[in-house]
DNA sequence: TTGTAAGCGTTATCAC
DNA sequence: GTGATAACGCTTACAA
C-alpha cells in the first residue's frame, strides 16, 4: 500500500494539516518543513491526485478529441498539444473517436466523469456540448457560441493557393475538394481560392466530393477533361496535402506530369518525416502555434478568449515551378 | 454544480446504496431501479470518477509514455494502444518524453500520483521503475525482470532483410545503423542481418552511428566506397526506413540508384498516408499486434505474461528489384 | 432486498 | 503557526 499523508504525518511527529501545508508550499516552520520533507523521502510519500481531485475539483487534465492518430495532421497536433499541456503542468487524456459520432458523444460522457479540465476538441460533431461547466475549445470547427473555435487562415489560403498559381502562369484553374462538410471552416478555402480567381477574372471550376471516401469522381472528372493527352486545367489546388498527391499520381499515370504540365498545391504542409521535405507544394498550416493557442485560451481563468485565426503561408514541395 | 448520488436518491426516494447498487449493475427490485433511472435521466447524473476511484484505487487509465507522436510509427503505435484501451473501458493518459530521460522520470512520477493501473512505455531509460505495484509493459526496449517486453521478431527481421538481399543476387552488403543503444532489441536487427550472410558465406559490412544525430558519417563512408561511379556495395539494410530515405536520396546525388545500382531495405514498414505506399522496401512491424498484445499482457490479471516477440514481413516499396 | 454508516486520502475551516 | 475535524462523492460491509 502506498504510503499517504497520514503516514507521514506520524513518520514526522506533526499533524495532518502541516503535512498538506508543506506539500502545498504554505508557509510553515522551519523545522516542522524540514521534518516533513525528510520523512517524505523516506517513505516515498506521493500525493493521491484522486483524492486530492475529489477534494479541490482540479484534475489537472484535459481531454484530447482526435479523430485518429493515423493522419500526419492529427498526430502532429496531437505531439504540440499534449507537450504545451505538460509544460503548463497538465496531462492530456487521449480519445480516439475515429470519426464516430457516437464514440465523440461518449467521449464527451468520460469527460464529464474523469472531471477534465477542458476539452480540446477537433470533432464532426459540431452540436455536442460537455455541459458541467467544462470549457472546451475546438479546432477548425465552430461548435457554437460557447466554444472558440481555433483555426489556420483557411480563407487566406485560399487566396494564396489561388495567387501562387496565377503567378505561375496558370489560367484554367481547378478546386478540388474531398471529406465531410463541417462547420464552414475547411469551406473557406474553396471561397478564398473562388473569390480570388473572380476577382483577377480567371477562369475556375470547383468540384467537390462530400460523403464518398473515394477520389474515384476526381479521376473520372479529370478523364474527361484530358484532350489529346493534354488537361483542360494548369494549375490545380487541393483541400489536403494527401488528396493532392494522390491526384499528382493519378495524372501521372495519365501522362500528365506536375509541375511541367500542371501546377498542383495542396493545404496542410505535411513535411515527410524522413526527410522533411513536403509531399507536395501546399498552403501550410502552423501547428505548433494553433496548439499553443488552443491551450492559451482553453486554460484562460477568465475565459475571454473568443476564435482565434492564425496566418498561413505558401511552401514549395516539387508540384509548382519553382 | 454537477449531481451527485445525494441528489439522486433523493429525487428517486431511496438510500445512496441502492442508487450505486443500480449505477454498479448490482440486482436491486425492478421499481427501485426504474426510480432511479429516472432520477439520473432527470437530473442528468454522471459518476465521479474521482471520488470512485479514491474508493476502489481503480482508475481504468493508463498512462502511455512515447517519446514524441511526429515518428510515424510512434503515431500509429499510439493510436492503436488508445482504440485498444478503450475497447476495453480503459482511457490513456499521453505522455510525450522527447527522448529525455528526466523528462521520462517525471512522468513515472505523475504516474504514481494519477494512480493509472497501469504504464505502457518506450523509454530510453531501462533502468526506470514505478515501484508501487503499477504494472509496466515495454515497448521494444528490456527494462528489468518485472516488466514485459513486446516487440517485434527484430531478430528474424535481419535475416529476413539478408536472405531477400541474397536473393536478389546481392553480393556485398552492408548494415548501417543509428541510434542510441538501447537495450538490446534493436541490435537484434543486426545479428540476424550479420548470422545470415555468415551462414550464406556473403561478404558484409557493419557501420554503427550511436550517439549522433546526423548521417553524414554515414555519407562519408559511402562516399569512399564510390569508383569510378559504382559503389562498392550492391545490397544495403538500415535499421529504419527513415534512414533507408535519406540513404536513397543520398545515393542518387551520387548518380546511383535504387533499384537499378543498389537493392535497399528499410525497418519499420512506415505507410504513406497519403498514398498508402511504403517509402522504401522494407521489413515491416505488425504495429496494431503489438498494440494489442501490449494491452493484453498489461490488462492481464494474474500477470502471468512475459516476453512478446510478433512476427515480422518483408514488404516491396520501390528500392528492390520486384 | 434496502438503508445506514464508515472510510478512501485529501483540503480547508476552525479553535488553540 | 499548528492541530483537530468536517467535508468531497463514492463503495461496501453490515444491520434492518
Amino acid at each position: 500500500m502506498a504510503p499517504t499523508m497520514k503516514d507521514v504525518a506520524r513518520e514526522a511527529g506533526v499533524s495532518l494539516g502541516t503535512v498538506s501545508k508543506v506539500i502545498n508550499g504554505i508557509a510553515v516552520g522551519e523545522s516542522y518543513r524540514h521534518r516533513v520533507e525528510e520523512a517524505i523521502g523516506k517513505l516515498g510519500y506521493h500525493v493521491n491526485s484522486y483524492a486530492r481531485g475529489l477534494k479541490t475539483n482540479k484534475t489537472y487534465c484535459v481531454a484530447l478529441l482526435m479523430p485518429s492518430l493515423r493522419h500526419p495532421f492529427f498526430a502532429l497536433l496531437t505531439d504540440e498539444l499534449t507537450k504545451c499541456l505538460q509544460r503548463r503542468g497538465y496531462h492530456s487524456t487521449l480519445m480516439i473517436t475515429n470519426y464516430d459520432r457516437e464514440v465523440e458523444r461518449q467521449c464527451f460522457v468520460l469527460v464529464r466523469e474523469n472531471k477534465a479540465d477542458g476539452v480540446i476538441a477537433l470533432t464532426y460533431s459540431p452540436d455536442l456540448t460537455v455541459d458541467a461547466g467544462i470549457p472546451v475549445v475546438s479546432i477548425d470547427r465552430h461548435m457554437g457560441p460557447g466554444v472558440p473555435c481555433i483555426s489556420s487562415d483557411n480563407y487566406h489560403g485560399g487566396e494564396l493557393a489561388a495567387e501562387k498559381l496565377l503567378e505561375l502562369g496558370c489560367r484554367n484553374l481547378l478546386f478540388l475538394r474531398i471529406g465531410p462538410d463541417v462547420a464552414g471552416e475547411a469551406d473557406k478555402r474553396r471561397l478564398g481560392f473562388e473569390d480570388t480567381c473572380r476577382r483577377r477574372g480567371a477562369a475556375y471550376e470547383t468540384v467537390i466530393l462530400r460523403d464518398e471516401d473515394t477520389e474515384e469522381p476526381f479521376f473520372r472528372f479529370l478523364r474527361r477533361h484530358i484532350r489529346e493527352g493534354k488537361l483542360a486545367f494548369d494549375g490545380i489546388f487541393c483541400n489536403t496535402d494527401s488528396l493532392a498527391v494522390r491526384i499528382r499520381d493519378f495524372l501521372a499515370e495519365q501522362g500528365i506530369h506536375a509541375p511541367e504540365d500542371v501546377q498542383l498545391i495542396g493545404y496542410d504542409g505535411m513535411a515527410d518525416y524522413a526527410t522533411g521535405r513536403y509531399g507536395c507544394s501546399t498552403i501550410v498550416q502552423p501547428i505548433a502555434e494553433m496548439a499553443e493557442a488552443a491551450v492559451n485560451v482553453l486554460l484562460d481563468p477568465d475565459r475571454k478568449g473568443g476564435n482565434v485565426c492564425l496566418p498561413v503561408r505558401y511552401a514549395y514541395g516539387g508540384t509548382t515551378r519553382e
